[in-house]
DNA sequence: AGGTATTCACATGAAACTATTCTCTGAGTTAGG
DNA sequence: TAACTCAGAGAATAGTTTCATGTGAATACCTGT
């Protein structure tokens, strides 16, 4: 009764979004605002692909959230139009080398530029070099210039060093018919530093860097996509600036600032408001940062889990403990769960990755007589501890 | 007092190992002609 | 004889272990005053 009530009720009350998708992250505006410069860079240096030339190979740097992979996805999509048009054997090809499973590694990399092509390759169990002769008739099957797009290229080679850039730059000296040409894109503004030279003088021909929006910027660029998100007149005043504000605090992340604005739109929804309220924003912020770190807490094998459970055990009694308190407590776990003990060499990596997802805090300090330890402290709420230790628990099985 | 050498408790790096998943190959087996 | 099955060899990969080396500053130990 209540159920029906309720959906009754959600049926008709009205939406305030007018299109959800305009506000995520695989959403291509038509205008990419303050990009207008860098937009063009690309596209100079691009052109001559349409000309069957081998364009410059390029390097966009950037923080994360600075329009990076919004203006090259833009750009690839008009030129392959305009390729398609005026049939110009042209391939644009986006590949994010984060993305787990998909092309993460050397293997997986040239497999999926070969279902780009139409073909399947097994996952597993073809060598190497196989797939790259694979890769190689494929490509020179027909004259085509490839334009290969490599998003978050410095995850790639910080995992599985550089010889695949130099394997991909080194293609076209064998192949008669077809051009590769090179984009990556890097949030690592010093990427190209720890790279080969011979690697990194033959790959970075051309290099652009986007820089951070403003606050003013982040706003302006909140405005016109919520204009089109919602209904109008339903973001209270404010709440646009507030949540440029939020993002241009650490380094001006436009992505997390749309983000941050849709959840916000989600939350009201759901608590019956017409307006978007400043404390919906509230909430939202405090949301994406928890979903954020229970997203990250899932994903991680057991003995991660298993490491992070004996600092929350810890976590009350101190607030900062080292790297050999957190240990025994570790084993303790072990013993009582019947896991096999990790070494401290690995509990120490696993450490230092927690410190990455922001779950702890961790600094390396030297205690002098006393040796050098990482001092860790927790970098969460208490609810959103509470909530872990739960999900830990349960998965687990611990009672 | 001031300077240097030690020393602790890990950090950090590289390589090698393990278990799992997957392919390919070729020998052995089966079913149909 | 062609089609099928199935074990064994070889790969890729994630997660680890092993071995080796590095490191920052509080202390211990000198030295000369």
């Amino acid at each position: 009764m209540q159920i029906e009530s309720f959906f009754e009720n959600f049926l008709n009350k009205e939406s305030i979004f007018l299109d959800k998708n305009v506000l995520l992250s695989s959403y291509i505006p038509e205008d990419i605002l303050y990009r207008e410069e860098q937009l063009q860079e690309v596209a100079n240096i691009l052109a001559p692909a349409l000309r069957t030339e081998k364009p410059s190979t390029l390097f966009i740097y950037g923080k994360t959230g600075t329009g990076k992979t919004l203006s090259v996805k833009h750009i690839l999509k008009s030129l392959g139009e305009i390729a398609f048009k005026n049939k110009v054997p042209l391939k644009p090809i986006y590949l994010n080398c984060k993305l787990k499973r998909v092309a993460d590694t050397e293997y997986r990399l040239i497999s999926q530029l070969i279902k780009e092509f139409g073909q399947d390759v097994p996952s597993t169990g073809l060598p190497t070099d196989e797939i790259y002769s694979i890769f190689y008739k494929l490509l020179d099957q027909e004259k085509t210039v490839v334009l290969l797009v490599l998003d978050e290229i410095d995850q790639l080679t910080k995992k599985i060093g550089d010889e695949i850039l130099y394997n991909l730059t080194r293609i076209n000296s064998e192949l008669k018919n077809s051009q590769i040409c090179l984009i990556g894109i890097s949030n690592n503004l010093i990427f190209s530093e720890n790279l080969d030279p011979r690697v990194r003088s033959s790959l970075s021909e051309e290099e652009l860097i986007f820089p951070p929006y403003n606050a003013i910027q982040i706003q302006e660029i909140l405005r016109e996509r919520s204009k089109k998100a919602f209904k109008s007149e339903v973001v209270e005043l404010g709440v646009i600036e507030k949540c440029a504000a939020y993002s241009a605090r650490d380094h001006g992340d436009a992505r997390r600032a749309i983000d941050l604005l849709r959840v916000a739109g989600e939350i009201a929804e759901r608590s019956g408001s017409s307006l978007i309220k400043i404390e919906h924003l509230d909430d939202a912020e405090k949301k994406v940062e928890t979903d954020k770190i229970i997203n990250a807490v899932n994903n991680q094998p057991k003995q991660f889990q298993g490491v992070l459970y004996s600092i929350l055990l810890i976590s009350p009694q101190k607030k900062m403990f080292y790297t050999g308190e957190i240990y025994e407590v570790y084993k303790n776990i072990c013993k009582q769960t019947k896991f096999n003990i990790l070494t401290q060499r690995r509990v120490s990596d696993i450490l230092a990755e927690l410190d990455m997802l922001g779950i702890i805090n961790a600094k390396i300090i030297s205690k002098g007589r006393y040796g050098r330890t990482r001092e860790v402290s927790l970098s969460i709420e208490e609810s959103v501890i509470i909530k872990i230790k739960e999900i830990i628990e349960k998965s687990l099985h611990i009672s």
